[in-house]
DNA sequence: ACCGTTTCGTCAGTGACTGACGCAACCTGC
DNA sequence: GCAGGTTGCGTCAGTCACTGACGAAACGGT
């Protein structure tokens, strides 16, 4: 028993998946590899994860109490779509001082449909979290979900277009907002309330 | 050896399933208790659909060609969120008439995280379908992933927003892009060309 | 009635994941 | 510095999703 501390264990089991994956693919590692490269047994790892996939999502859940605080710390008088592009800015930082960690994750996660799929969970779960927080700021539910899918997809695609030193991350969010404000006025404009 | 015709398997795999499914769950049912139901063997089973919840997303290939066929008919001078809009008129049918399945599916998704997921990556790839049919028309690329995006957020919103004789589902698309392009309006209005 | 093609059953095997049990290392109070 | 509770790990056995290989049965056409 080498490493009495469970964040070593933890931490040495991220790095031999990300390796592992890189050189052999998710589907040609199998979890006792990891294991093995980590210097535990199979049946740690899943002390640790509870599958295969997880070792590449251990960001998520900062990733969404910084969202979620991100929102609450928004002004309260402020519209949907203006308080999502606000929340946004303030979620920059921590993608960005991800990057290093993303890059190495993203040709992994290209290359193997189950790790894609849990990607996209990972977004729609987000999604969820920004209509719940929407809601608590007194949004109408319906606004609100379709507000966090717009909201969404707008900085997803900021974060898609991002390319890291050449373009600036806070200006990629406002352009991908504008764009959806311009998009939108070839919708024509009929008398509705939202 | 009872039926020879390679559909009525697949048939009464997929009727098999909806029900085990519905009863205990998906988790609480096996491959081969599917099979059972259905009179064949869980070889047989894997030889029509390649996992376990691939059962009940047998209709996504359906969904996709329409998908595809009704943005090609659309009038090529469209922006292109009123060419989503109109693209997805075109599918309201395929939706409509698969609503009856659909409300035995949708218990049976929302009580396995692994369905759901399923779902999710559903849409994701009609995303980058939708998106490529922009780029078809002469869209920017950059631009035809974000618009897909928020189109698909409409659709989205307007088939969980339609309470099935009690609204009309065209009504309820039209409402959600109309709803996008008044959310957008709080952007604010910058100069800036798409 | 013959023959090539489809479709299925059987068998054997891999790999992801889980529960139960025991042991060793740590942490505490005394 | 030591008894006792807690935590983290190894081992074992087992289930289930999924796959390749092979043979047999049913089908379609001649």
């Amino acid at each position: 028993m080498v490493p009495r501390d469970r964040r070593v264990v933890r931490d040495r089991l991220q790095r031999a998946a990300l390796e592992l994956f890189s050189e052999r693919g998710f589907d040609g590692t199998t979890t006792e590899q990891i294991a093995a490269r980590a210097g535990v047994t199979e049946r740690t790892y899943f002390r640790h994860f509870p599958d295969k996939r997880e070792v590449l999502f251990a960001a998520e859940d900062e990733l969404r109490t910084v969202t979620a605080d991100a929102l609450r710390a928004v002004p309260g008088d402020l519209e949907p779509l203006p308080a999502l592009r606000a929340a946004f800015h303030g979620v920059v930082p921590l993608i960005e001082r991800n990057r290093p960690l993303a890059e190495l994750r993203a040709p992994v996660l290209m290359a193997a449909p189950a790790l894609l799929e849990r990607e996209h969970a990972k977004t729609a779960a987000l999604v969820e979290l920004v209509a719940a927080g929407l809601h608590d700021r007194g949004v109408d539910p319906r606004v609100a979900l379709l507000s966090a899918r717009v909201g969404m997809a707008a900085f997803s695609t900021a974060i898609r277009r991002w390319t890291p030193g050449a373009s600036d991350l806070h200006a990629e969010v406002d352009e991908a907002f504008d764009d959806v404000r311009a998009l939108s006025t070839a919708l024509g404009t009929r008398a509705r309330g939202v």
